[in-house]
DNA sequence: CTGTCGATCTACT
DNA sequence: GTAGATCGACAGG
């Protein structure tokens, strides 16, 4: 049921580097497939493996929160990649994203889905949902599995916080597919939405 | 100040 | 498949 070596190398891990984040988000997204999200509150680890992402550029994109300027909302955005940005949609959710792009670039990566891997029984408890396929398959119900609200936002995820990401233990060959991006009305034209091919924890084919 | 709407999820038909 | 939840952020006046 628990697997102490794996959960010994997640928590031993480091978090990714600033520099991670410092690149184009669309490579940042990439590259997030595969890695581990660490969230610890009251003594407790949840972690899973992201298996779902959306990149959103601030610049160029109608559909980026940043497209039309800073907002009091958006403008960790703005500040160094790596930082986490949340917001509340549909005045009852919350979405996590990752900043990308260096300092002054808005870029975020949208995280859509994760695979659960450690403290499963405390998400089903935060979920109130039994199965595992749909704990964390969405990108409003992996914030409530792991307990992530707005207080989070602005934080750093590139130290050993309250949330962060690492490397996987293992190295595991992944196979990518691109498609659009969901639940968006604008910049509907660009494949920016990537998940792990088969994964049966990400939200949608 | 007011009206609109959203990077969603669940329950119900 | 569709409706309802539920409210803060934002634009416009």
């Amino acid at each position: 049921m628990f697997n102490e070596s794996l959960y010994l190398k997640i928590t031993k891990a480091k978090p990714l580097p600033r520099a991670f984040y410092k690149r184009k988000v669309v490579k940042v997204a990439i590259d997030l497939l595969g890695k581990i999200l660490v969230r610890k509150y009251s003594n407790k680890i949840l972690s899973g493996k992201i298996v779902e992402v959306e990149a959103y550029n601030g610049v160029t994109d109608p559909a980026s929160h940043a497209y039309k300027g800073m907002t009091p909302r958006n403008k960790v955005m703005w500040d160094h990649p790596g930082k986490v940005y949340v917001y509340t949609i549909y005045g009852i959710h919350y979405c996590l994203n990752l900043i990308a792009e260096p300092k002054g670039i808005p870029a975020a990566v949208l995280i859509r889905a994760l695979q659960p891997i450690i403290g499963i029984e405390e998400m089903i408890k935060n979920r109130g949902v039994n199965d595992l396929t749909k704990l964390t398959n969405g990108p409003a119900k992996l914030t409530q599995a792991l307990k992530i609200t707005k207080e989070l936002n602005g934080i750093d995820a590139t130290v050993k916080d309250a949330l962060y990401v690492v490397n996987p233990p293992s190295k595991e060959n992944i196979e990518i597919v691109s498609s659009k991006r969901i639940g968006i009305t604008k910049g509907t034209n660009k494949l920016w939405r990537f998940y792990i091919k088969n994964n049966p924890f990400v939200s949608k084919k």
